[in-house]
RNA sequence: GCCGCCUUCGUCUAGUGGCUAGGACGCUAGAUUCUCAUUCUAGUAACAGGGGUUCGAUUCCCCUAGGCGGUACCA
């Protein structure tokens, strides 16, 4: 396969913690994008601020993506591993005189800039050491604190097309002279970020609007090695209901935290791809499988979208409600302190918003003791009378059923609901006083799901106190 | 401050030089029902403001306002 058009894109976290489901976005697009277009997907990792490093972070981003199926076609590239390649290219970029040594101290630098505040001018470096002679050859032996700088042309304009945002144009005059080698031999994320996606091959950078005013230097930085830039796509932010950068104070932004609360990771998928995409259609129950055939940069939306997350839980119950029994079981399971199964977890099926909703849907099942006020056994317009005749008859029935007879929700609906009919009681007359017995609460599952989730036993048990209750 | 980007129902969004401006979530009401939920039906609500261009602008241009992003030896 000729590598010269195929596609490739990549992810590159920082590894300073959780994945931000913004990033899971960023990743999520890249990934559909590679595979809409039958090209390769890659992970990077940049971690070349030695400060913002927190131990633990790349494996937990790693495998949080994992968990999504979005994994590398290559090997993971780690920048920290790559120091001497950096370090070479900026030393070159000082010999064609594209760079050039700087020995300004954090302290005159930011004096410099202090001043530039206060007289209201935009802070930038002042090209103090734009203009020295000092030779690239002898970088061993420049004086020991040092950092490279870029040395941005200062006339004319640099521009890009963006395939979200289109052309988008900035004056050389306001690009600073950008630092490409800190003074502790790392790299910066500008030239880094240009050296690997050259090497890689990168053929369209995807990834967050807030990179828009530092592509100019990236454009630059291209310039000054002679490489063909990738094509560039900005992606609008996400945002708080108060349209604030989405942030922690005002909910989650970990993915962690919304699979713990239960979120299913289809439903999540499906969510965050419509958060600033969508097909043009009315369509919006997506597969992964279907996103990766519709999905197109051109129908990225320009503008940041909010996080919804009432949308998000009306997804994720639809999610919910098209599982299997089975499915349903054992993705419920981890989030319920009872053992469950089909019968219970059907019980709540119609109800979940989240996964973690399943004890306080269910519970009612394995407790020992129902608490509830008698007087809720006898519906509005019935009295004790009818309501005790009722359970006395529904009682009977069920102790005298057969071994499992009461396990099928439809043969016991209709065996009740004879019953009923040839004793004169209205539906609300002998089913509402039944379902509390079982239930113990105003509002609760189908009463005859519930008959076949707490089995003969418990069943005739609960009956029996409830007619207790009346008594 | 400076630079850049953005602006259609509360939210996610479709859309066009001429439409009753469409869908989804939410909300409201009704139907079904043993209650709740589900399901179904109906309703609610938007082109930021001001100038142009045009026979006609939500759509094209300009300005204003607002929001957001950037402005580091962070990414």
């Amino acid at each position: 396969m000729s590598t010269k058009n195929q596609t490739r894109v990549r992810f590159a976290p920082s590894p300073t913690g959780y994945l931000h489901i913004g990033s899971l976005r960023t990743a999520l697009y890249n990934f559909l994008f590679a595979r809409h277009n039958k090209g390769v997907f890659l992970i990077r990792i940049e971690d070349t601020d030695k400060k913002r490093q927190i131990k633990g972070a790349t494996e937990s981003l790693i495998a949080t993506l994992k968990q999504f199926n979005i994994e590398s076609d290559e090997p993971i590239i780690t920048q920290s591993k790559r120091l001497e390649i950096y370090k070479k290219h900026a030393e070159n970029l000082v010999k064609s005189g594209h760079a050039y040594y700087c020995l300004c101290t954090p302290s005159r630098l930011e004096k410099v800039r202090n001043q530039q505040e206060s007289q209201k001018q935009p802070p930038k470096y002042d090209g103090h050491c734009r203009n020295n002679d000092l030779m690239p050859h002898a970088s061993c032996l420049m004086p020991k604190p040092h950092v490279i700088r870029l040395k941005v042309p200062q006339e004319g304009t640099t521009k890009f097309k963006d395939i979200v945002r289109g052309e988008v144009e900035f004056d050389n005059k306001i690009i600073d002279d950008q630092v490409l080698l800190k003074s502790d031999g790392y790299p910066t994320y500008h030239l880094a970020n240009i050296i690997d996606d050259h090497e890689m091959k990168i053929s369209h950078v995807i990834r967050g609007e807030e990179w828009v005013s530092s592509t100019p230097k990236h454009i630059i930085l291209y310039q000054a090695f002679g490489w063909a830039p990738p094509k560039f796509a900005h992606l609008p932010l996400l945002l708080n209901p108060d349209k604030s950068k989405l942030s922690k104070r005002q909910g989650d932004v970990a993915v962690e935290d919304y699979l713990k609360k239960g979120y299913l990771k289809d439903a999540l998928i499906n969510f965050i791809a419509f958060l600033g995409w969508n097909p043009g259609t009315n369509k919006e129950i997506y597969t992964t499988k279907e996103l990766i055939k519709d999905f197109k940069l051109e129908k990225v939306q320009k503008a940041g979208a909010v996080f919804n997350v009432e949308k998000l839980d009306w997804l994720n119950s639809l999610y919910i409600r098209k599982l299997k029994p089975s499915e349903l079981v054992s993705l419920c399971q981890p989030f319920s302190k009872n053992k469950l199964t089909d019968s219970v977890t059907k019980l709540a099926q119609d109800r979940l918003k989240k996964l973690s909703d399943i004890d306080e849907l269910t519970s009612f099942i394995f407790q020992k003791e129902l608490t509830y006020k008698p007087d809720l056994l006898i519906p509005k317009k019935s009295d004790k009378q009818k309501t005790i005749k009722a359970l006395n008859l529904f009682h009977s029935n069920i102790s005298k059923c057969q071994g499992d007879a009461v396990c099928d929700a439809e043969k016991i609906r209709n065996n009740l609901d004879d019953l009923r009919e040839k004793n004169n009681l209205t539906r609300s007359e002998a089913f509402w006083p039944l379902r509390v017995s079982l239930a113990g609460q105003k509002n609760s599952p189908d009463v005859f799901d519930i008959i076949s989730a707490l089995g003969k036993e418990k069943t005739a048990k609960r009956i029996k106190t409830a007619i207790n209750k009346l008594k």
